[in-house]
DNA sequence: TCTATAATGATAACCAATATCATTAAGGAG
DNA sequence: CTCCTTAATGATATTGGTTATCATTATAGA
């Protein structure tokens, strides 16, 4: 069973940059840290304002460069045409997308093995009929959350739903 | 069993867009017949040079946000940082995305009832756990294009593959 | 055809993201 | 510990996609 603890995935980067000849710097602790700390991607600047202005602007958006060509982040390109970063998965685990979207807020979500293992199974099939090397997967579940939904109605109950009917061919218009 | 040919999805368009009050005018035309024409989504500088410069830039990122506000059209993030667009679901039906993550290239690809069915179940229950309201959801197959993994090896067989494991919990670092 | 109003298009402004470059910090050798 | 080579930093300028402005033009109804 793997370290899942924050200094755990630290050393993990921090062996990560050693063996690619890149420094560990505190710049670029601090970055790992809040990205380690975050529950979903963050832009540069939501990290900036995170951070509490720790670090220039253009150090973070070098130092979110860089660790991504080192494999350490990945990247969502987002609401507000911002480009998020995110711990890859070999560091925090594979996970999908719960994304608002009227304010672009992401949330890292995980679904079933069963369900899991049959997109796994589709995304293989699709990606070889298309003559692409399959390199990974991602499901955005999208949806307006409780603050732009409307009322805040924090402690409601669940809510009827069910909405896959048989095979509708074209989805109605919207309003 | 609704009409899919191309004058049909405009005739959609122009209906939809005279209940709102607005007019359907050659501009938003060519904007549209681009994107019916069009077999993923495409940027607004992809459609220019598309269109052979028939609409000037302005007028043309004027249009795509009118048609996406009035429901016609839909928008995506992705590669380069650049947004794209294209028809709403409701005028081309459900569908999901191939992406190559090095050219940013996207293509529509569709899954089996079955598993788009397993999909919509789990996002329902997700977006109700987090207190969403489930607007809708979003496959992306990630990989790399023929052109971009390396040799164009055009008329090659399927490629094996089926990496789905059993309960990996943690990936394997990229090399 | 006339008219009121929405739409266009050239231009300027905006802002996330990148490139530049002198200065500073990191890490190994002695 | 100190020196020294090299990578990393940070202030600044620049790029490029996208949006706002506003005078001009086209659209649809009377």
């Amino acid at each position: 069973m793997p370290m899942t603890t924050a200094s755990g995935i630290e050393q993990l980067v921090r062996a990560r940059l050693g063996e690619k000849g890149l420094r560990y710097t505190r710049g670029r602790q601090k970055v790992a840290a809040a990205l380690i700390r975050a529950d979903g991607p963050r832009s540069a600047v939501e990290l900036h304002r995170e951070m509490g202005a720790a670090l220039p602007l253009s150090s973070l958006y070098r130092s979110l460069s860089l660790l991504t060509g080192a494999g350490v982040l990945t990247l969502h390109h987002g609401a507000g045409g911002l480009t998020r970063f995110e711990m890859a998965e070999w560091l925090i685990g594979h996970h999908h997308h719960l994304v608002c979207v009227d304010c672009g807020a992401v949330n890292d979500i995980s679904l079933s093995a069963e369900v899991e293992a049959l997109i796994e199974e589709a995304a293989d099939r699709i990606a070889g009929a298309g003559g692409y090397d399959l390199t990974g997967h991602n499901l955005e579940v999208e949806g307006r959350c409780r603050t732009c939904a409307g009322g805040p109605p924090p402690p409601g109950r669940a809510k009827a739903t069910a909405t896959s009917g048989g095979t509708r061919r074209r989805p109605s218009p919207p309003p």
